[in-house]
DNA sequence: CATAATTGTTTCATCATATAACAATATATC
DNA sequence: GATATATTGTTATATGATGAAACAATTATG
């Protein structure tokens, strides 16, 4: 019992006015329902381990490449200094991760993961790799998906410089 | 002067610890920035006319579907009807769209837009197009911008049902 | 040495989004 | 047809993500 109340002003032949866009057709509409979905699903799969995708990155990248500080890691990742530190706390309350004096300057932080934080992160990447598989099946096998993350990459990597 | 303090708990091999995932390689991650990237651009071409994404999708559906009611459109956006009300509160104050009492349902608007904000829409569209030619350059022509809705809408329509 | 820049931090404002409740109206059920 | 249930738009409110500004401690630079 839905349905619109009237219908009016239309283009002169069919029932498309003008070129007005179609949300369908819209690149960044697109991507932004996807990557909603995409981290809905995300989410989802870390809601047991309480781990956000903030967080995630975060004790990935510390995981991969530990020592660096923190305005290092917020940058890679795109987050503003002063919101990664709210952050970091969280994860050194949670004795996942911790802040280590740096020796050689000592404004800086130099961050680790705990014993407990990497084998949370052995389980981690385990939940995650069901997600992407996930993701791999809707998209119709690895293929696909390697071929999004490089139409993705062409839109980040700055071609100029 | 940059630079990690340390280095510390590695594989046995080489230097990549387990199987933890470069950010690269993170369907989701990368979806979000690339996301990030692409509003960042929509939101500076608009802000000379103050039009927000959401607004934008308003707008673009009022024009080429006039008469639907505000929780259709919402759903279709995947707005909460709640939230709903004061961005079209917004439109409706700047002359663009308006609300008319459904003759059919005394609860329901129809929604549509003033001739002003026909106007609008067409100045809009003109904006729109500049900005996706712009993404078309980046991703290497309008193939690859095909093929990247593609893979999107595979990640966003529903497999079974 | 004096000045400027960096690092981590706190505080604050803004925006997007979710939930709950409500009145008015419409629909369904008996 | 009366009563219960659902829908529509709305308000109020909570939460989380994000950004800007300022600050002390420290380091780098002229």
């Amino acid at each position: 019992m839905a349905g619109s109340t009237d219908g009016e002003k239309r283009n002169h032949t069919s029932g498309v006015p003008a070129g007005i866009p179609e949300m369908g057709e819209i690149v960044g509409y697109k991507l932004r329902r996807a990557q909603l979905f995409v981290f809905q699903d995300f989410i989802e799969s870390f809601a047991k381990m309480k781990l956000r995708p903030a967080e995630f990155s975060v004790l990935a990248i510390i995981a991969r490449t530990p020592g660096q500080k923190q305005t290092e890691i917020a940058e890679q990742l795109g987050i503003k200094r002063a919101n990664f530190v709210a952050l970091m706390d969280g994860l050194e309350r949670r004795g996942l991760a911790e802040r280590r004096k740096a020796a050689t300057d000592k404004r800086s932080h130099s961050l680790h993961l705990t014993p407990e934080g990497a084998r949370f992160v052995d389980k981690m990447t385990s939940v995650w790799r069901n997600h992407e598989e996930r993701l791999i099946e809707r998209l119709g096998g690895p293929e696909a998906r390697a071929a999004l993350l490089d139409l993705l990459g062409r839109l980040l990597d700055d071609p100029e410089r």
